[in-house]
DNA sequence: CTGAAAGCGCTTACAG
DNA sequence: CTGAAAGCGCTTACAG
């Protein structure tokens, strides 16, 4: 035998109400037409008896089970939390649960986690792709978080508008040598926010690019990234294009003995965790997550609405951008000539 | 109409086959006697055509989702990716899908969230309650992720353990003075952590404790610790009770020109993301999650096929301890009478 | 070894 | 305004 739910169904307030259960129904979903003291006395009964709708029952019936699937594939990604929150936020707004599915940063597996998801009976889901992975054919409708420049249709932050900004502000500081500091060259991300950058130098500023991944390919890694030599060449901007390299950088400087923001400024991406707390805290490029997630499942839930059939569609009718917004804490600064005797102050002092 | 689903069920398969569904349905589960020739024909029917049984009609058939729940009501838990992803890999391997539920930090909602979870009918949960929450009557298994000194069964690392094997490491490294660097004076991890860490001081050793909330209340989010002036009064190790404030603390030192290793040592708890590649990386303990997952799932498991009937009990039997492991990275070193004389060094080469 | 039938709890046309 | 009935897809005793 079936193993009985603990607590009262559709028929059993019916039952003990002399209604039918059509009634029941209706007078709790609202739908049919049913009198208002009809409504009241089942309303109330349902609620004295702890009455919990069965989600398989339903789901069994309408076809929809109400839940939509998260996929991340980058395992240990320190976005992880702020992203969940926010989709589990709308989902959960829109009436939806939400399932996850990590690949533990195996590429492969990512369509495994899908299948997964599939098998489970989720509504649509919300894909958050390592690198530029190709979502294929899954058979339900998929919202891509990623940035504008994937194939594809997306909701994404405006990365290379946050560039823009990280640029804009770095000139007003009136720095003329930026090193952008970056993980991954295949990044989509990575790589619109570097060009954001790069596109908002000002004449008379430079920039370079240094890809930690590949120097740790050579060098090993956690190894040092030398930007004690860097800033002998004149580098007095580092903007790391996330907060964990930014605050890599930062670290390596104040262990070199080299003041931030005194001596440089030092600039990240995403307002993450330790981002406030740090000393000094990191002046970063925050995305609006909220936003996007609200975006992503609302375009979720309509295409879900629309369709009878599930279809394995991408639901973004075109590429959104959502923008990106400067956070200006302490660790960028304002260059002055006079930096190296302020820093041996301290040091000696 | 109930939507169609897209896919082929089991009457579709049986049909095409000429064969009952409760036969597809045995020979697919491999339950029912059914000949070896007729299983093969069916299998390979159903996954030419690509089956995939239907969640909703197998849980409400046998009365079970087949999903669980996980509440983290902390939100921005830098911890939050490798629970989640231990849990979810445990959950995977044993064949349930993983639906989560956060609070956004709000403590009332929990018990909101954790509604929310019933009425989408999971078999169980696993809950990491925010301080120490009292879990009540759930009407399903649950498990906690928390710590040995909360009320109730748990699993947990065993964080005073985590403590002594820090404590150890700097009384071997000659550390007479440690300052104990918490943030949050109500949780029951961090006294344990500090209680380890205090029961595991040598004779000739003393530890004093710093609570971060206490000091932001008195002056205000973001501040400085104060930690040059504690150096200056003679203690040389700072053990934060979570990677974050170990990082706050090594960055506050560093700016004020204090050199780790070189003069004092820094260590922190969890090996969170930033660990090993801030310079220097950080000395900590990490939790075997995928451990305390395992144990917490599988408590879960059983309990869900143990019974017919869901209630609301806490299923670990007894409270789990699982070892923590100490990682020794940069952050620690030796002290040494001569530390000033190397650090100038490094410096000035 | 195989099949007919019941029933999990719900929603939705449809009839009254 | 209310109710009887069908059916979503599955699993499981039970009969043959």
């Amino acid at each position: 035998m079936a193993s009985q739910r603990p607590g009262p169904n559709l028929s059993r307030i019916a039952t003990s109400l002399g209604v039918s259960v059509a009634t029941v129904s209706n007078a709790l979903s609202g739908k049919g037409r049913v009198s208002d003291a009809l409504i009241e006395r089942i309303r109330a009964h349902a609620a004295e008896l702890g009455y919990v709708p069965s989600q398989a029952g339903r789901a069994l019936r309408t076809g929809r089970s109400g839940v939509l699937g998260l996929v991340l594939p980058d395992i240990a990604n320190p976005l992880f939390p702020k992203i969940a929150q926010a989709i589990e936020y709308a989902a959960s707004a829109a009436g939806y649960g939400v399932l996850i599915a990590d690949s533990r940063g195996d590429i492969t597996a990512q369509t495994e986690a899908i299948n997964r998801l599939v098998e489970r009976g989720v509504d649509g889901m919300v894909i958050v792709p390592r690198r530029a992975t190709r979502i294929s054919g899954a058979s339900c409708p998929v919202a891509v978080i990623d940035t504008a420049s994937t194939p594809g249709n997306t909701v994404a932050a405006d990365h290379w508008q946050g560039g823009k900004e990280i640029a804009a502000h770095l000139a007003s500081l009136g720095h003329k040598q930026i090193l952008i500091i970056g993980n991954n060259r295949e990044s989509n991300v990575q790589n619109d926010r570097a060009g954001g950058i790069r596109a908002g130098l000002q004449p008379g500023m430079r920039s370079e690019t240094l890809w930690i991944e590949r120097l740790e390919h050579e060098t090993g890694a956690g190894c040092r990234l030398g930007l004690e030599e860097k800033a002998r060449q004149g580098f007095t901007a580092f903007a790391a294009l996330s907060d964990l390299q930014a605050l890599r950088a930062l670290t390596e400087l104040q262990q070199d003995g080299i003041s931030v923001p005194a001596d440089v400024s030092v600039t990240g991406f995403d307002d993450l965790i330790w981002s406030p707390v740090v000393t000094p805290s990191l002046t970063t490029v925050r995305m609006d997550m909220d936003t996007i997630a609200e975006i992503a499942v609302s375009a979720l839930v309509e295409r879900i609405n629309e369709s009878g059939t599930r279809e394995g569609v991408l639901v973004t009718a075109h590429t959104e951008r959502v923008p990106m917004q400067l956070i200006i804490r302490q660790s960028s600064g304002l260059m002055k000539p006079a930096t190296k005797n302020l820093r041996d102050g301290e040091l000696v002092e």
